[in-house]
RNA sequence: UGGGGCGUAGCCAAGUGGUUAAGGCAACGGGUUUUGAUCCCGUCAUUCGUAGGUUCGACUCCUACCGCCCCAGCCA
């Protein structure tokens, strides 16, 4: 085990215990994604336990792609799976396997359980076979085609096979009970027609495994220990245990359960991040509003923010909402600790320093991060007209010093890395606006303490208009703008935030962001976290996405 | 309704007969601060879905009840 003082969860006390009492000398885990879709943040959790589990208990874990369903799925989705895998930093034992790469062993699985007279030819068509089911209190009915001979049986699989009977008029069924009173043990449907190319295996199959036939069998060739899923499987288990006992498999594998993942303000199921792409209300699965792991690493997130929040999480049996400022506070955490600081202004207003030289320009060096000086320093120049924000500044000279750290007229304010300055008049347009604020600085202050009698409001960013870089901000809010969209009497579409993106044009970057690359992280100092938006930016045009914003002080005047 | 699961703070949870009922998020106080950030310190369940019972002693065992989730795809 690792050296963790978290408490062990219940799949960890299990594969613990399986491995104190010599049940297993090593285990093997896997992740088992359909490629019908792209990952999302549910499937981190998945990623991070089975992966976490292996290297914990030093085991390995597998990459399997359930491709059982050749009308949902597409090399696509293969290709972008892998890459956010390994984007979120984990590596698989061997070679990437496929449920695709058992169909043979599938079939002769399927042949022999037809031999021993545990499975049949169906020819019961879809309605008829859920009338035969029976409801969740009554029982179901034999088909009526149950009895027949393990020899017709064999004949009519391969006439499947080989695409001779018709989409829909055949089945292969498991012979089980259909008085079970777990509706997933009667009679299961293990193979089905579908004349459809599959994107590995082409045209060979016309029949398909289904999940469960196809699932812990497949577990089981690869030599898995524990097959962890999420919680909606559990009635699926009594099935997986048959399959594996009536099997001639390699290895007994053993299925888990655990509570997928839930946040809220979020939708996390495939269908419904499908609609919202294929209905154009987010800008592709990759839109950094999205909690795929793509729109996620585009937004601004680090696969190490990921990695933190999964660890946070329980594994447990019960299925919770977390809150999403749970996520929030990871991003948070791994930024402040790692991106470089900058300044950017959002809504530029001019202050002309007048007792400073007006051809004048200053490098002041500033760390890129405050607390790791180890990181260097960037150069900001200073000139005698700079850009603050409108919001950092105001007439009212009625505002308390506590209510209003930012420049006041007649009063002093540092500027971040710089000097301390004073603002001394406004110059308005017709309308009354405030056209340009006037004011001087204080001679050597920066870097030094204010000198006595000088007390400044507070600390504002800046940026020189000489050498400011134009750019733009888009800030993203929450993508719905209720807890539980999926909750509501409205279709959870109804409550997407129409402010979720905002798109800010002509902030005005420091020079030294003139420079910044793809898949770095920034503050933006008393703003937030940002990144170049690796779609949409370019040198002419730079573009930032915002990652997520500072926390802010509840009392801050605004 | 048959079957399978789950109920501990605003949220996620640890806890498996004797502990002051962990921890994280959020919230709220206070300190530090050239980011209203970070950081630091502190507060935050006399009570574990409810009601009974067993026991010297129950979140832990028993009984009943209540609530929530999953299963009736030839999806996974």
């Amino acid at each position: 085990m690792s050296n963790r003082e978290e408490p062990l969860n219940f799949i960890e006390k299990t594969i613990q215990s399986d491995l104190d009492s010599g049940g297993f000398s090593s285990i093997r885990t896997r992740f088992p994604p359909e490629p019908n879709g792209y990952l999302h943040i549910g499937h981190a959790k998945s990623i991070c336990l089975n992966f976490g589990l292996a290297t914990s208990f030093s085991g390995e874990c597998n990459l399997r792609f359930d491709d059982t369903n050749p009308e949902k799925e597409d090399g696509e989705f293969v290709r972008a799976i892998i890459d956010d895998v390994k984007w979120l930093g984990f590596q698989w034992d061997g070679e990437i396997r496929y449920a695709s790469d058992y169909f043979l062993k599938l079939y002769e699985w399927a042949q022999h359980l037809v031999s021993v007279n545990k499975a049949y030819v169906c020819e019961l068509d879809l309605d008829e076979i859920r009338r035969y089911r029976g409801t969740l209190t009554e029982k179901g009915t034999n088909s009526p085609y149950r009895d027949r001979s393990p020899e017709e049986s064999l004949v009519l699989l391969e006439r499947m096979r080989k695409g001779e009977i018709d989409e829909g008029a055949m089945t292969l069924r498991a012979k089980i009970d259909m008085g079970s009173p777990n509706i997933n043990m009667r009679d299961p449907v293990i193979y089905r027609i579908k004349k459809l190319e599959h994107q590995r295996t082409g045209a060979e199959w016309k029949i398909y495994p289904s999940y469960d036939f196809a699932h812990g069998q497949g577990d089981a060739l690869e030599g898995i220990t524990h097959s962890i899923c999420t919680l909606e499987f559990q009635a699926n288990r009594p099935l997986y245990d048959w399959f594996i006992a009536n099997l001639p498999v390699p290895s007994k594998p053993r299925q888990y359960e655990f509570g997928r993942l839930n946040i809220n303000y979020l939708v996390l199921s495939k269908r419904k991040l499908k609609k919202l792409v294929d209905d154009k209300l987010v800008d592709g699965w990759d839109d950094p509003r999205m909690p795929t792991l793509r729109g996620l690493r585009r937004r601004g997130v680090s696969a190490r923010a990921i990695r933190d929040f999964c660890d946070s999480l329980a594994i447990a049996k019960t299925d919770g909402i977390v809150d999403i400022s749970q996520l929030e506070h990871f991003v948070r955490d791994d930024l402040n600790r790692h991106a470089y600081r900058g300044m950017c202004v959002m809504n530029p207003v001019r202050l002309s320093l007048h007792n400073y030289e007006a051809a004048k320009t200053e490098i002041l060096d500033i760390p890129r991060h405050p607390d790791r000086l180890d990181l260097g320093l960037r150069e900001v120049p200073f000139s005698s007209t700079i850009f603050i924000d409108r919001n950092d500044f105001t007439e009212d000279t009625s505002l308390s010093r506590k209510k209003f750290k930012r420049l006041v007229l007649g009063d002093y304010v540092r500027l971040r890395g710089g000097y301390i300055v004073k603002a001394t008049s406004v110059d308005k347009n017709a309308r009354g606006e405030v056209q340009q604020i006037n004011g001087e600085i204080v001679e050597k202050t920066v870097g030094q303490a204010p000198p006595a009698g000088i007390k400044p409001r507070g600390v504002i960013h800046w940026v020189s208009e000489a050498h400011a870089v134009n750019c733009t901000i888009r800030q993203y809010d929450r993508l719905f703008s209720t807890a539980f969209p999926e909750e509501g009497n409205k279709p959870f579409v109804d409550y997407i935030n129409p402010k979720s993106l905002v798109i800010k044009r002509n902030c005005k970057a420091e020079a030294s962001l003139k420079n910044a690359s793809i898949g770095e992280h920034y503050q933006f100092e008393r703003e937030g976290y940002y990144c170049l938006d690796s779609v949409l930016s370019c040198p002419s045009d730079l573009v930032f996405n915002c990652t997520i914003g500072l926390r802010e002080n509840p009392d801050k005047y605004k």
